[in-house]
DNA sequence: GATTTTGTAACTGATTCTGTTACAGGATCG
DNA sequence: CGATCCTGTAACAGAATCAGTTACAAAATC
């Protein structure tokens, strides 16, 4: 339902993760992921942005810039997904209707709440639990 | 990110919760929504799917098959996405490789976990819950 | 029998997603 | 220094999804 863009940024930590000592380059992950160089190197900018990694123009790979058992899935899916929210609420009803009038407000309430406990859940992983789980 | 489903599923069921008398027409609820009816009939049709309501062709409206207090957001939720997970997942990752090979059983675990815990949290609020913000 | 309504199929335009081409500019190495 | 390799990013394409719409058969009502 969601795209799958958390999906491939935590594909590629834990690439990044499992060969700390190399420098991948974008068309090395693009090969395990099985996509387009391109679709990495513009999750990996994300990431970058996001302060997870460093990456420069010319220089192949992309670094961690914590440890992964400080990286939760959280700060991916932040990353990949600021500022957006998990539930759309259909724009204008109808404020002629008391329903209508206050139907956002309170799926706003219900959503932010079911959000929220999602990315509880996500804060309690970290990429450090993907390697383990990887490499068991 | 996730579409308007939900959100209109529960602005139908407030409008028969707080009409139980009346046989609100889908045209009636369009008009709340803004939207067209076919919309509010095909949403309907999946509330009735999931036992949430009942209506039959040719008699205006439909009616709850139970208390608010008893509908949760879950069901609501179920209803309308049956099935459907809510991260995806990429197809292909390259099976020559061992992250590769594994991700796609370590991310089911990850996510799975997370769409529990938003689960969990939709199932703790009811129907009940939204009328009682939506009157207060 | 005329009218109203639901259920459902089919289609449309807008948007999003993933993949792709293209290329400017930084880094590296002979 | 020039060739090569790489990243970052813009731009575009096809597929899929979404919301809205038209159309209509069949059921209910008056």
């Amino acid at each position: 339902m969601i795209n799958s863009r958390l999906s491939v940024a935590i594909h590629i930590l834990s690439l990044l993760a499992s060969h700390p000592r190399d420098r991948l380059t974008s068309e090395y992950i693009a090969g395990s992921v099985q996509t387009n160089p391109v679709v990495i190197r513009r999750l990996t900018g994300m990431l970058r942005k996001a302060g997870i990694v460093t990456s420069s123009p010319g220089t192949a790979g992309a670094v961690l810039t914590k440890a992964p058992v400080e990286i939760t899935l959280l700060d991916v899916y932040d990353a990949v997904f600021a500022g957006e929210d998990l539930f759309s609420i259909h724009n204008t009803p109808n404020p002629d209707c008391q329903v209508g009038r206050n139907i956002q407000d309170t799926l706003d309430t219900h959503f932010e709440r079911a959000e929220q406990a999602m990315k509880d859940e996500l804060a309690r992983q970290t990429l450090a639990d993907t390697m383990e789980h990887l490499f068991a």
